[in-house]
DNA sequence: CAAATGCCTG
DNA sequence: CAGGCATTTG
């Protein structure tokens, strides 16, 4: 399922602007909504459902609920209304968030949703929220680059921080949970996006379970706010696991026919595998996860599966991994309750 | 027709 | 890894 956000970059075509759909004619239900092509978000500020936040799936850090607290918190680095320091860093990638993000609920729209962009944004700023919407939206051409500024003089000061800060910000979870007491807030410590951890913590995972249900991937993600986007995120992750895990194989497998292997047995996967190092190398890069044997069984099931096939030149056919991936889907197995209780892993 | 998969691109 | 698009599925 392709639940995804809308394509980002798109541009509007001035054409289609103005007429607002009435409350009454928009879809109701979440994914309806998210099929609705551009359009609808354009007149954003009719109810967009309060779910529908996480319409940019990038894996952002998002602070713990919300950063100013945070960040007073932990470190207080700065004072509370933050002189937008120095874009020092690339940045290309949060002002199109910030622009995607304008594009598709305007200026009112609901910042406090976009993962980057803490709640508080500071809205009384005159130069950005005194800014008709719709005179925007309607030339595009001509308002992007001015949006890009106000983006920059307002609300991406703030995006800055947090994407600065909170790299900085390591917590250890005695820290977190006290700081959890202290703030209600955060207590929770709901993510509304999928962050850098989950994202390796979903690679640990990956060496149990190839082929997670998304029920599963909920259980074992607690402190994510699940919603259509958020799932589809975290299966297309799991996607790309697989895609990078089965091409390893494929490439193992031709590898040993061209070096003249003749049979399976001779086709193993041990841990100090050239094979298995490319795979350790992208699900545990820090190399600080005891992997289960078990993996090392599959991956060997599998390296083997392929070198039967492409031993046998099944691999004619073109949909000749589809046998393999059915094997291996069977062979996944559970994941640790570890996994469950998650944060700091 | 829409949601789900799969492939392959950047 | 995320986007996009073609294809499949119900």
């Amino acid at each position: 399922m392709h639940t995804g956000p809308i394509p980002a970059h798109v541009s509007i075509g001035p054409e289609k602007k103005t007429q607002i759909p009435s409350v009454q004619e928009l879809p109701h239900t979440e994914d309806a909504i998210k099929s609705r092509p551009l359009e609808y978000y354009e007149s954003a500020e009719v109810q967009i459902p309060e779910d529908q936040t996480e319409a940019l799936s990038l894996v952002v850090r998002k602070p713990l609920s919300h950063p100013s607290s945070v960040n007073q918190a932990v470190k207080r680095p700065f004072p509370l209304h933050q002189p937008p320091f120095q874009f020092n860093y690339s940045s290309p990638l949060h002002e199109n968030q910030i622009l995607e993000h304008l594009l598709k609920y305007g200026p009112h729209g609901n910042f406090g949703s976009l993962p980057c962009l803490p709640p508080a944004v500071d809205r009384s700023s005159p130069d950005s929220v005194d800014l008709p919407w719709d005179t925007m939206s309607v030339r595009p051409k001509v308002s992007s680059t001015q949006m890009a500024h106000h983006a920059r003089s307002t609300a991406l000061g703030q995006v800055t921080m947090d994407g600065l800060c909170l790299p900085h910000v390591k917590m250890e979870c005695g820290d977190l949970q006290s700081l959890a007491e202290r703030n209600p807030y955060m207590s929770l410590n709901i993510q509304e996006g999928l962050t850098p951890n989950h994202l390796k913590k979903a690679k640990l995972m990956f060496f149990y379970t190839r082929y997670p249900s998304s029920n599963v991937l909920k259980t074992f993600f607690p402190d994510v706010k699940f919603n259509r986007c958020i799932t589809s995120q975290l299966i297309k992750w799991f996607s790309n696991f697989r895609e990078f895990y089965y091409i390893q194989m494929e490439k193992f497998a031709r590898q040993a026919i061209v070096d003249g292997v003749n049979n399976v047995e001779d086709m193993s996967v041990t841990r100090d595998s050239e094979l298995f190092r490319a795979l350790n190398m992208h699900y545990n890069k820090a190399n600080d996860f005891q992997v289960p044997d078990r993996f090392l069984e599959v991956a060997e099931i599998t390296l083997q599966e392929f070198f039967n096939a492409i031993s046998l030149a099944k691999d004619t056919d073109p949909s000749w991994k589809k046998a393999i991936y059915k094997v291996i889907c069977k062979l996944d197995s559970d994941v640790p309750d570890e996994f469950k209780s998650s944060t700091c892993l």
